[in-house]
DNA sequence: TGAATTTTCCAAAGCGCTTTGGATTTTGTC
DNA sequence: GACAAAATCCAAAGCGCTTTGGAAAATTCA
């Protein structure tokens, strides 16, 4: 049998009888044969491989383990397209270059923009590359149009916000991520907004800004709760930090949800899920894996149709109801 | 100039003037040439690709934070060497078929294999394939030699449990991984070792056995703080796990260090680091970092050198004091 | 200077597939 | 049964590199 009517059998054309297609297919699965990656990848001139780029610190080194249930939730959709995950971790500055890289070899046929700032350069670079990409996240002072799938943080901050300021609460401190990060911003914004709208003066003391360890999460809600006059609610971005919250409140002999409540932003990681019947926090929930599904089959639809147009795919939050909120103590 | 002198320019060969190879060099980065990707791997006949699967329960789809940690280790070796890393989670029982995929259709040269159970498979399935492979952790039924690198669980978890019985402490818990996965074994052998010469008689329900998240240690813990007669010290299998345990004694009003002492062993995960002068946590500390490295090192000697006798390299975690080791309190 | 080396370059083959264009066989129609 | 049309197959080219074997140029030595 010639290799064309092989080929064909395997990859499903229409010129081969159905007959000769599971004869083909019985002799590949008795010898264990699989088309050669790298010459089908020639030959089609694919790559049939995703990019994940993790810019990492040089300072901190730190890989923030959302990461790791966000390409769960890719790395499925992509085995079920036939696709490879090239996972790559890269000193941040030098992103651009790992980019022009792989372009330049083109060994991917597309990437995922992880953690994208207020203002964001890889978009524009990542444009002119003219390599398919997916945001995870969004960039509020990018103009131009481009893939992303992002929570609607301001939003979410702003209902929880809300929801402490309903409960009584006037002094809520932001134990927030990095500043300049996109959804740092947002959240801070949501944060703001409610206040606002209640009529409550923003302190800046309140707000904190960190990469979301746990350490620093204790660190930065002791601050606030050694102030002289301390908040009686906190906001975390991560329910990492809120461990780390948890923890401080502990060191002053101050209960959770009775003397201080938490809200805290939970993204389902999957060791830290929070799924008893009562949550433990006060959160608004979104699955980061969900985002990693959604963003592998945004970035794959593109790469089959480069003509499409840019997408964007909001998730909302849920903000869940916990034991961590309760109205402020009296004093 | 020819075809062959710019590859020979580009790779390194002596055959190829300094002049000669300077001038390649430059019209290279000035036209931000790089070789094809496919190109290359399918005329050297490698695919400078590191296979890492990560082995996901369908029941439970958990992504343990740990392999970020790994992961990041590694990624910087391979980087260094020009090796790609090719991710890809799956389902426990399809592994050893994605192995003999990935080796049918010869996309890796090498993989490293995650949390080994005492009664391996996928060493000896592996050695069949030919593959070269590196595992993190070891197998304790295994009698052929493999590539490893592991922490010297035994040993550490003995010391661990030694110091809490010089503490005082004779009723000690141990809340430990999933029952099977060879770390966890050795972890409860060091345990037991340590009871028994001490001439402490071990009993079964102070050990508990599961997933290493947060929800799990404070399930667990909880159980054995229930207990009748409960345990003055707990010794967890994962700061993750402490975290649970922690969050456990806060609600039974138990203080850490005091009431209940608490020993962990720490990955010195990136968003976990107990840095403190005097670290939170007693711990057995040994950065899984450090094992990607190694490992990655360990895998592309082997890739390198196939006739290579495989190695076992171990690492000891420190015992380190933190502020979470007393004395049981007096009754 | 001319021969013997050494250095430097090049043409062509080959990596294992997919795909094209054409040849062959089967099926359908009268 | 003969011919057209459809279905099925195949040989060969090509994907963009590396590598081989040999030719040309530069250098060294007598």
């Amino acid at each position: 049998m010639s290799q064309t009517t092989v080929s064909r059998a395997l990859n499903g054309f229409p010129e081969v009888s159905e007959k000769t297609r599971q004869v083909v297919l019985e002799a590949a699965a008795k010898h264990n044969y699989k088309p050669n990656t790298r010459a089908r990848r020639l030959a089609t001139g694919k790559s049939m491989t995703i990019g994940h780029l993790v810019s990492v610190s040089k300072e901190y080194e730190l890989v923030n383990p959302i990461f790791a249930d966000f390409i769960a939730g890719a790395s499925a959709r992509y085995a079920q397209s036939g696709y490879d995950l090239l996972l790559s971790l890269v000193p941040d500055e030098d992103e651009f270059t790992s980019y022009k890289e792989l372009t330049a070899r083109s060994a991917v046929d597309g990437v995922v923009v992880h953690a994208p700032r207020v203002d964001e350069q890889r978009i524009a670079q990542l444009s002119s590359l003219n390599l398919p990409f997916v945001v995870h996240g969004r960039s509020s002072n990018t103009l131009e149009k481009y893939n992303w799938v992002d929570v609607n943080n301001e939003r979410s901050f702003f209902r929880a916000t809300q929801l402490l300021i309903e409960l009584g609460h006037t002094s809520i401190g932001l134990i927030n991520g990095v500043a300049g990060v996109d959804f740092a911003v947002r959240r801070t914004r949501g944060y703001l907004r409610a206040l606002k709208e209640h009529n409550i003066e923003p302190a800046d003391v309140y707000v904190t800004h960190s990469e979301m360890t746990e350490p620093n999460g204790y660190k930065n809600a002791l601050a606030l709760l050694d102030l002289p006059n301390p908040p009686t609610a906190l906001i975390a971005s991560s329910i990492i930090m809120a461990n780390g919250i948890r923890r401080a409140l502990n060191d002053r002999d101050l209960k959770l949800g009775q003397d201080v409540s938490v809200i805290t932003h939970d993204d389902d990681l999957s060791y830290f899920r929070d799924a008893a019947a009562v949550p433990v926090y006060t959160a608004t929930r979104s699955s980061v894996r969900e985002a990693g599904r959604l963003s592998a089959d945004l970035l794959l639809k593109t790469i089959a149709d480069p003509g499409r147009d840019p997408e964007g795919i909001m998730l909302d939050a849920e903000l869940i109801l916990g034991s961590s909120t309760k109205p402020p103590p009296r004093r």
